[in-house]
DNA sequence: GTTTACGGTTGACATGGATCAAGCGAACGC
DNA sequence: GCGTTCGCTTGATCCATGTCAACCGTAAAC
């Protein structure tokens, strides 16, 4: 009898967590702008959710594409991969934000997921988000503002890496970062970062040790506080005054 | 009587010119995969064809958006600012390629859209775009492969402007214009620049005269033969083999 | 036809970030 | 608790690309 109640209550609770309608993250993640009924129609849409442990994949460059994921609880970053063996991290993603839109285009995913945290993700299937989006006005257009914004982003980590000097770069990435925080109500000021330093290299078009040598001076400044990947911002004008000045 | 015969010529001309299903860039451009009733309903979607002289704006950073663009025919390049005055070019687009898919995000475009020679754009109003891919399904999907192809070639520029060096970034730059000119029926191997080297520059992020000896650079070696803005590919294998190797 | 402006090329030199190398501290496995 | 590993820091040196400058050729302007 116990048992049974247990059981039971552990079903409510699984629906429960699986549903848009009760994630908290609706305001930041697909539903946003979407009415109540809306809403429960996307719920049914998003059967799966999975864990991903740290250091795994949700999906590898070259595999088949039909799902797109949002992020309900970690961090990941993703990659691409030359065939001479370079690689760059191309994003890192948080809770709330979606994975796997680079697949739509050729029905593969182009690039490599991996979880920087054991994390929990939506499964989105494509082709019903597709049918879903004919029907529900709000929910088409915010998907296309999802994928422009994508866009957006991208041009800006372009502008980063063609024209910003190693300290800028850093700057900005942090800015970001902290600004990510804040919009998912963590501290702005004061962050775990989950990639190794080598990773933030990546992304930002740097050595590991200049990403190193970057937060000693940073923190030589009274910028920042490092310790490891513990960060703490102490002057955000100094570092966005950092980025707006030519040298 | 003469005079009429004249006038209604102009007006069929007028309409087969404005109309997709005539356009023998459908093949590139958003009507792909379209059947010819679906592509009839396109077509009246597309009303206005605008001409952009060389040196004008299709649309500046900051201006409400509201429609995407199809180039008909000519050249464009994209570019963002910073507040201090740097600048970056994010992309050059040709013929049957779209403009103004960051626009949706913010619903205000993002980048200036400069045309580099006289052009022809098709003017696609996006909520009636939107409308109509709700109700035609090829469409829809067709659309969003667009716009994940857009993600996944700002990827791949990521990746040029993070792990490249100077001359593999020319390398990349020159074998994706003769790929892009070969799908538009032009000579892969020969062809005319429609930038600038200091524009180039920018968009790999690299000064002018970096890039201006890396063509000089490529003519000693024989990959190439330069003359101004005239480019004729020699050895597409040497330019190739010029990207796969470190070092 | 001459002048002017602009884009391009080339050379000399400076420098930011890469590379190479050593050492250190925190975290993890045993 | 101890050793090993991995990520990080810091120093010394090197090199690719930026910077500055001169000059050239082509095309537009007068």
């Amino acid at each position: 009898m116990a048992q049974t109640m247990q059981l039971n209550q552990d079903i409510t609770l699984s629906a429960i967590k699986t549903a848009c309608s009760n994630c908290n993250l609706r305001e930041l993640c697909l539903p946003l702008g979407l009415s109540l009924q809306e809403l429960e129609r996307l719920d049914d849409l998003i059967s799966t959710r999975r864990r991903i442990k740290r250091g795994e994949h949700l999906y590898r460059a070259g595999q088949q594409f039909d799902a797109i994921y949002a992020i309900r609880s970690g961090f990941f970053k993703t990659d691409v991969l030359l065939e001479d063996g370079r690689d760059q991290v191309t994003g890192f993603q948080m809770a709330g934000e979606l994975l796997g839109l680079d697949g739509i285009s050729t029905e593969h995913h182009t690039c490599n997921a991996i979880a920087l945290e054991d994390s929990e993700i939506c499964s989105i299937p494509f082709s019903r988000l597709e049918s879903l989006s004919r029907e529900i006005h709000t929910l088409q257009h915010h998907f296309h503002k999802v994928m422009s914004r994508e866009i957006v982003r991208d041009h800006g980590v372009m502008m980063l890496l063609g024209t910003m000097r190693a300290e800028e770069r850093l700057a900005a990435f942090l800015l970001n970062l902290s600004q990510r925080f804040t919009a998912r109500g963590f501290s702005h000021a004061e962050f775990y970062l989950r990639m190794t330093r080598e990773e933030i290299g990546s992304y930002l078009g740097l050595k590991l040790e200049t990403v190193s040598r970057a937060f000693s001076k940073f923190q030589e400044e009274g910028y920042i506080a490092v310790q490891q990947k513990h960060i703490r911002i102490l002057d955000v004008n100094g570092l966005k005054a950092l980025m707006n000045h030519r040298n």
